[in-house]
DNA sequence: CTGAAAGCGCTAACAG
DNA sequence: CTGTTAGCGCTTTCAG
């Protein structure tokens, strides 16, 4: 026996009136029902879930956005969708925002701030709230944003705004140790984008390593993070004598491998090269690559429930500001003992 | 001289009465001025912008969306996020969608057609159109989605859905041609998930090429698209007794490839790997693949241009059905001449 | 516990 | 060319 009017008479969309006049209650009372069902009588309850049910009845989230001022919708930021750390972040977020409920807005900044403030600035009305996964933004316009929009950072500390930090910086000292007890003493850091928030982490943890070991390290750099930098920061990197070096992140750590294999630069033998985060692609690139293995899908996860959390207004708002992730070492092929030749 | 009200009187967001009220106009002349600029007297529209741009408004797209039934939003659906074939898509969409100002909303369908359907059919009001990268779906409940919503697919054909294939199965040719002129003989074809529908294409163009050079080709699968089905996959080849693969996506091969590496079997010599997609990886990955390269972020900007024709009232809706990306063949170390002891 | 009524901000006829 | 008038579908007071 078809059922012939799912979509309601006239073939249009199913509302809360239809379900309403189905009922014999008012539109607003279907509202709480669905919403609210400790606020209706169970009885009733009962009968309008059932009508809508039967009615195939689904929200119109516009509308109900309208009204009520929220929209369902959380705007992930990264800067450039193609690096591959963010796939794990995207997974993380997407998980947990989709058991949540909320729909995902995938944003590409473009490595820019400007674009970065305008488009949230622009979409905060249909926002209930953003993840920034790498924000370009100097502090003071971040807080700022802050206040129009609740925000959340990955691997950015600004007062007053929540963040997930990965700990990276710790790493870098497990990774120094690493390198330092293989017997490198000249070692570089080769640094990523002059303004990104963890590069300038990265780098002073590596400094504080080299301090404690009566060593100095190298800075190679700023590259854009990316393997198109590869082939520059390779070069460089051969101009400066060092026999190891860490590596701002593994996209660029991938790049340098390709050139040092291009230029017969023998990995670990001639240069160990130590990565950070430990993206896809790292432990099948050639050597396989030292890395600090970060969570990265657990940043997107903690980041999501930290947004959500601040959005649900009948938790303490005294949820903590910070969360932070520790990340480990993990050695593959790209590191080695220092040649005693 | 700081402008204390930028935001409206009552620190209230501004709407288009704030800037008829500034302007001493209705509504709806705000409303026509800042849409169908031609239907306005210059000099009128002239002063609404300029009072727009004063107030910093900023228009509602909930507001928008419930009464003209546009959302200004396309969603991306993905079988999986984490894989990179992806990424390429993604990065396509994001740049046409930004360019003709619609958000792009990311949806992981986790390989799930049940699921694909259902978000679909809930998030229809709330979506001008949606891009399928990777449909689970069957063709008829395909076809009837099609009817609820705009929808463009992306490797995936099905009558009256218009779609953006990437022509690998034409590659395969090239593919098999470059085999077979190495010398092999007793080649496998890598099977991915059984329902997808590129993997039984590119498995007929395998039988074709096999059957115009008298050859059988011996299928291995289907596997599951992703780097763990690797050891399964690479085992169940090594019972073959082939000399050389053609594996449904990189992502597979690649997690072959590093089996085969645990198993110490030699590639090219032993076996020589031919990948589909040339993803991210493909070029690092060791040793670095065979693979047939496809233009996937051009699949990406083209879906999106088919679906922003569709919904553009005032094209013919003569625009093409389905349009074919071509694939090309890039020989890496993956595939080499048969031994010949 | 439930109904009536008033919008949310914007667009879309329809008159003028 | 522009103003008036209705809503879009839903939530949310405010009464009862």
């Amino acid at each position: 026996m078809p059922r012939a009017h799912q979509f309601g008479s006239a073939d249009r969309p199913v509302t809360i009136n239809d379900i309403a006049a189905a009922c014999g209650v008012a539109a607003s009372t279907v509202s709480r029902a669905l919403n609210n069902p400790g606020r209706v009588n169970p009885a009733t309850r009962e009968r309008i879930e059932a009508a809508a049910r039967e009615l195939r009845y689904v929200p119109n989230s516009q509308a109900r956005a309208l009204s009520s001022g929220r929209t369902g919708a959380i705007a992930v930021l990264v800067s450039d969708v193609t690096n591959p750390f963010y796939f794990g972040v995207l997974r993380g977020t997407q998980q947990q925002l989709k058991a949540a409920g909320y729909a995902q807005l995938l944003i590409d900044t473009e490595d820019s701030g400007e674009l970065e403030a305008e488009l949230l600035h622009k979409m905060r009305r249909s926002l209930d709230g953003a993840i920034l996964a790498a924000s370009r933004l100097p502090d003071k316009a971040l807080a700022k944003l802050a206040e129009e929009i609740p925000l959340v950072t990955i691997n950015r500390n600004v007062r007053g705004v929540p963040s997930t930090i990965i700990d990276t910086p710790a790493g870098i000292h497990q990774a120094a140790e690493h390198l330092i007890s293989l017997g490198h003493r000249r070692i570089a850091y080769v640094s990523g984008p002059e303004r990104s928030w963890p590069n300038e982490a990265r780098w002073r943890a590596a400094q504080d390593v080299a301090a404690r070991h009566r060593l100095t390290f190298t800075r190679v750099g700023p590259f854009p993070s990316g393997r198109g930098s590869g082939p520059a920061a390779a070069d460089a990197l051969l101009n400066t004598g060092v026999t190891a070096c860490i590596v701002f992140n593994d996209l660029l750590a991938i790049g340098i491998l390709q050139r040092l294999r291009e230029r017969r630069v023998r990995v670990p033998e001639e240069l160990s090269v130590v990565g950070c985060d430990d993206i896809f692609g790292a432990d099948f690139c050639h050597p396989p690559l030292t890395t600090l293995t970060a969570p990265i899908e657990q940043a997107g996860r903690v980041a999501v429930s930290m947004l959500l959390s601040r959005l649900d207004r009948t938790t303490a708002p005294t949820a903590r500001q910070s969360v932070m992730l520790p990340v480990h070492l993990t050695v593959r092929g790209s590191t080695g003992p220092i040649l005693s030749s």
